[in-house]
DNA sequence: GTCTATACACGGATAGAC
DNA sequence: GTCTATCCGTGTATAGAC
């Protein structure tokens, strides 16, 4: 029993570390760009091995997507439950918009694979994980909702159109944003607060 | 003369056709999963034709990401040039925000190839192509320079991460807008411009 | 569970006729 | 300039030992 328990950490621990390289990889190379022996070498393993644990290229993308968005999901909620109660609505948003640029620059493998290979994978992968991304979304339509329904937004903005413009701005941010730039990325996630909430224009 | 232009002239429509197929065949594929065989195919010519154009796939997504940035750039700021010379500074701004997503909804296979892949391709490609993107990147730096020299812009933002913001934003909507679905292109095009301008919260 | 060896398909690139 | 034929490297996936 204790050994048998000790064997599936093990393998657990491998799963996942051939899931982080995956995800690197996918990133950087994209998905038919990205080498078995690639991720394989990153995860120190053969590359025969990703078979045990994966069927196919395709399962293992699918994986990497699935738990980037799941994670993604996980982190926001959960900084928006950290905004005390008597908080408004466009303070729970300004929290979203937070979380995800600070995910995305701070532990955002995945979802930064997420975003660049998305339109490459595919199609019945693609079309797959779109039920988990609409999860997702949903989310960010919940709150703009809310903060329409209190009268913080302003009442003439199409709301899915604005919740693409949000999910873009912050997504790109993998895109440019350097670790050890001139900007943190808690000034980052200022910034994208300020601008899409107030506008860069002067009062 | 007459029949050597004429064959100039040949050659320059089919070496068109090739960069606008595999333009829409990058983005679509990503660059290592655009098969040549399938650019040569959309372009209507069999696939050893296209050593005839370009000496390598690579030489081959380079152009398309030099075509692609020049057009952006020519495009924002043939709008920026058209707006009346007593507006604002912030009004050349929106033009520029209206400018860059009617390219990328309309005429955007070029720039949303850019978008996509550029992440993907091999790294001297990448590196050369830095020079083009700065460029189109300074024209954005210029106008925001100009809209908080003359005071029209909140004082407390980092123009660099501000600019950023706007083109990932701007840039995503090749992401997720479908011609024909419920927005116009030019309606998304002022959802733009209003979020980023005045921000999304009630006055 | 992890290794070595290998089958097998695919795609970039070239040769050379016309 | 465009075609047919083909070479050859590479990468996914499998077989089978340990």
């Amino acid at each position: 029993m204790v050994r048998s328990e000790a064997r599936t950490r093990k393998s657990e621990e491998t799963r996942e570390r051939l899931l982080d390289a995956a995800a690197k990889v996918f990133r950087d190379k994209g998905y038919a760009g990205a080498r078995l022996s690639d991720i394989a070498e990153l995860a120190e393993m053969h590359t025969p091995g990703v078979y045990y644990y994966f069927p196919s290229k395709e399962e293992l993308v699918e994986e990497v997507l699935r738990v980037g968005v799941a994670r993604a999901r996980g982190y926001v909620q959960a900084r928006v439950a950290e905004v005390p109660a008597g908080a408004s609505a466009l303070d729970r948003l300004r929290a979203a918009i937070e979380g995800h640029v600070l995910m995305v620059l701070e532990i955002g493998d995945y979802t930064s694979a997420n975003i660049r290979i998305f339109g490459q994978v595919p199609d019945d992968v693609r079309a797959r994980h779109l039920a988990d991304q609409r999860a997702y979304g949903d989310v960010w339509r919940a709150l703009l909702e809310d903060a329409r329904a209190g009268g913080e937004l302003r009442p003439d903005l199409d709301l899915s159109v604005v919740r693409m413009l949000i999910l873009g701005a912050l997504n790109w941010t993998a895109e440019w944003y350097r670790p050890g730039s001139s900007q943190t990325a808690a000034e980052v996630a200022r910034e994208a607060t300020a601008m899409i909430c107030e506008g860069i224009g002067a009062r």
